[in-house]
Parts: structure tokens; sequence; C-alpha cells
DNA sequence: CTTGTCCCTGACATGGGTGTCAGGTCTTAC
DNA sequence: GTAAGACCTGACACCCATGTCAGGGACAAG
């Protein structure tokens, strides 16, 4: 497919579909007159890619990580999966930061709600 | 206490400190001389303030939203509530997305340590 | 009063993913 | 073969929290 129609199904825009390129985190064939087609599975590869960004990893770390986590069990080499588990531990502290953030609202939204109910009781 | 012991008791530096009271998040006295000085109470703000950035949230929005956190349950007006409650929907969906990419990582070192496993059983 | 340390403001730099524009080429349907 | 639309590269802009530097003042211990 062309990269139009890949950034549609996948949700990314035109221009990150090239800046992945760039960063070596995606690949194209190019066609006689040099524009860039795609197979199916770019889709998922485009949508992986967007979640690890979300994740927080920069585009150098997961071009280290991709290949490990896309690769058949047999070439995961023990050197890639300490990689992969520094970035599981970030993203799990990440979590865990996160948690404690959204039980802080929550604590107010609640104890607020509380306060306008004992203002207008049913 | 002066920037600098508040920046080394809050794991921040002291530019942040400076920028954060710039962008009206932490406020601060002067003395004679111009040099900030700073309550205990500082020190909380600060990190909270820092967990907020870390959820993903702009100095803007911490701006809106850090007063309704602090202040006492009676000043939550309803309108800054919603606030909260969105920051706190995008926070949740934040969790969700990690918790997905972790488990996604899990899998795959998993996988891989069956397989390093069965190469060299015990 | 001096000296060393801390602090002040203002300004510019940086990273990194993305938006956007210009000027030009490819592809495809007619 | 032509026109419309999609694509190409390269470049510049942006956001925004933070780093860093320069030049100068504040403050406290001796």
């Amino acid at each position: 497919m062309r990269i139009g129609e890949l950034a549609e199904r996948s949700g990314v825009s035109v221009r990150s579909l090239r800046y992945y390129e760039q960063q070596g985190l995606l690949s194209s064939t190019r066609t006689e007159g040099g524009q860039r087609r795609y197979e199916e599975g770019a889709i998922d590869r485009v949508i992986r890619i967007q979640e690890l960004f979300a994740a927080g990893l920069s585009s150098k770390r997961i071009a280290v990580v991709l290949p490990c986590i896309e690769a058949r069990a047999e070439n995961r080499t023990p050197a890639l999966l300490d990689e992969l588990a520094v970035e599981r531990q970030r993203i799990n502290a990440q979590i865990t930061d996160l948690l404690r953030t959204r039980d802080t609202l929550d604590e107010v939204i609640s104890t607020a709600a509380d306060v306008l109910t004992a203002s207008q009781p049913a």
C-alpha cells in the first residue's frame, strides 16, 4: 500500500511515517519512481512504534528494542533481553507513579463529591 | 529555606524551581535583596508538581489543576472538578496503554527465557 | 570588611516528534 | 497524453521543560 493509506489505517501522519523510516524503525520498498510501498504488516508495526513512543521510549531506544520484540524467540540475545528488561522496569515505575497520581485525583474528586452531596441532599 | 536547599530536598534543579515560579506554580517570599525564601511546605508542592509533569500535564494545566488539589474541599468548584476529571481520564488511558505495553514486553521476555531454559536445562 | 558561596536576571541552546511549506515528480484514471 | 491527486525531498518552525552561561548582587562566617 502507499504511504497515505498506511497513514490513515494506522492513525499516524505521513510526516511521522517518513520520520520513522529515517530513524530506521520502518522500512519500505520503493517503486521505480521512488515512491514508498508497504506490506500489510506495516500497520501493526507502526501501531507498535506508537505504543513505544507513548511509553516514553526515544526513537533510538525503539530501534534497539523493536527488532527484539518482533524477532523470533531464537533470535533474542541475552543482551537484547536485558535492554528489554530495562525498559520494562522503566515502564513499570511509570505505571506506579501514574497510579499514585490517579489515586490523588480520585481522592480529591470523591471528597469534593461528598461535600456537594452534603449540601444538596437527595 | 533558600532555593538551593529546596532544590536539593525536592530533587529538582534550581533552574526548574525558578521556572515553576514563572509559570505561577510555586510562590516564594523575597528577602530585602531579592532572594527567594520558601516554607517547608514548598517541598511537597514541588514534588506534586513533578508528579503532574510526569503524568503528562503541561505547566498551564498544572496551574489550573493544582490549586484545586491543594484547596480545601469547599473551594473546589464544579468547573475545576471537571478539569480534574479530564486529567484523571487521560491518566487512566495512559495507564491502560502502559499496562498493555508492559504485558507485551513481559511476554517477549518470558518466552525468550523459556527458550534459554530449554537450551540450558537445569 | 573581606571572601567564598549562594543567588539574581536574561538569554540562548537542546532534544525529539511533529506540523507545514515550497518546488518538483510519479501514478492513475480518463 | 493530460489532468488531478498523491508522493518526493529538504528545510524551517514549534512546543516546552530543562541546561547552561554571563555578568552582577546578596549574604554570612571569619
